[in-house]
DNA sequence: GACAAATTATACAGATCAGTCTACATATGA
DNA sequence: TCATATGTAGACTGATCTGTATAATTTGTC
């Protein structure tokens, strides 16, 4: 990819965790970038929308990439899923705790008539969804998917917190309950067979 | 309290939690109140923050109180703190799932040069947590501050999801996974007496 | 009614917004 | 070498933003 093309994508990015949807304007993107106007429109035609969605898909799926080997990895899915939730907290510390969930602060900063926009994230947070609804396939479908949401509701509002706090309580905290909640709802499938 | 002023308050509270910080502009504001410029710089000489401050302010009184009210009504409480969410889900059902927190969109659209107002949110989610965590008195106080921390994580997550859903789901998965999650945590401190 | 204070209306300023336009540069390939 | 496609630069437009200034109007008080 055209090495302008993604920087304006990686500048994006940074606008959006940083400060939402409005944080990612026009001239924000050129100053990060160091992009130029022209540049930007030759490569975006479609404005604002089309390297916002962009930069959202790119992430969206860096996310659960990230999702999908931490747990992997991890001895037990609860313990996996719990360091989802430490290591967004490393993350964040290591960026100063300026930075959150860029698909989060796009969710909250929509208005009625972005619509298209409003799409894209439900289709980003469904994905993921189910993604990790694929690893507690101890339990059946329904109660999977409903704590894979539960999860997600809970890692984008940690996750909130820890960025408004400048701290990574509220993610490491998270992350040892939601363990907690996994792991007894896990033992009761276990134990019913 | 003058009409007029109570006016700007109300509409800056509904375009907050419908559009976020970015939302709750003059304009947005003069439209919706029906107040103009001139009596919107009289009660608010400050401008855009002192009306959001102001807004922000009494909307986490009103839910804090929300809060215990239905905490105490309730015969447990983890009851009552499902009963939350359950409340929740009604209020975003009866507004077409148009409106979320207004912290919380406030919270993530924050830029960092907007120190006073992160500190504002930042008092007011402290506040609930410590207000919540006085409900659960059978737990030590630091215990009960990091579950009262968690539950309000995974209500702003929740809200976010139920507005980007258009759906109450979120929400009512959240009250029943709280509820367990709660009476576990509480079940293990009234054991070990 | 007369006067002062509180409130409201609106024109205006300067900054910034997203987006367009045209001119220019650079690369590719015949 | 020339032609064409690709990419870059930055001035420019019009809309919208927050906020100011001043004048008109209402309201309360004597």
């Amino acid at each position: 990819m055209n090495p302008n093309r993604q920087k304006v994508l990686d500048a994006t990015l940074q606008l959006l965790a940083q400060s939402g949807l409005s944080g990612a304007g026009l001239n924000d993107v050129i100053a990060l970038s160091g992009a130029s106007r022209g540049s930007l429109y030759h490569f975006f035609p479609d404005g604002k929308q089309q390297w916002v969605a962009e930069a959202l898909q790119i992430y969206a799926e860096a996310f659960a990439e990230g999702c999908e080997n931490a747990i992997s990895k991890a001895p037990t899915v609860s313990q996996g899923i719990a360091n989802v939730f430490l290591f967004a907290a490393k993350m964040m510390k290591a960026r100063d705790f300026r930075s959150g969930c860029p698909v989060g602060a796009v969710v909250l900063d929509l208005d009625c008539d972005s619509e298209p926009m409003r799409v894209l994230c439900l289709s980003i947070m469904a994905q993921w969804q189910h993604r990790l609804a694929a690893h507690l396939t101890p339990l059946p479908e329904a109660k999977a998917l409903a704590l894979a949401k539960m999860i997600i509701a809970c890692f984008e509002g940690a996750f909130m917190l820890a960025r408004l706090e400048r701290s990574t309580a509220p993610l490491t905290l998270a992350a040892e309950q939601m363990a907690t909640l996994l792991e007894a709802q896990l033992a009761t499938v276990s134990r019913s067979h």
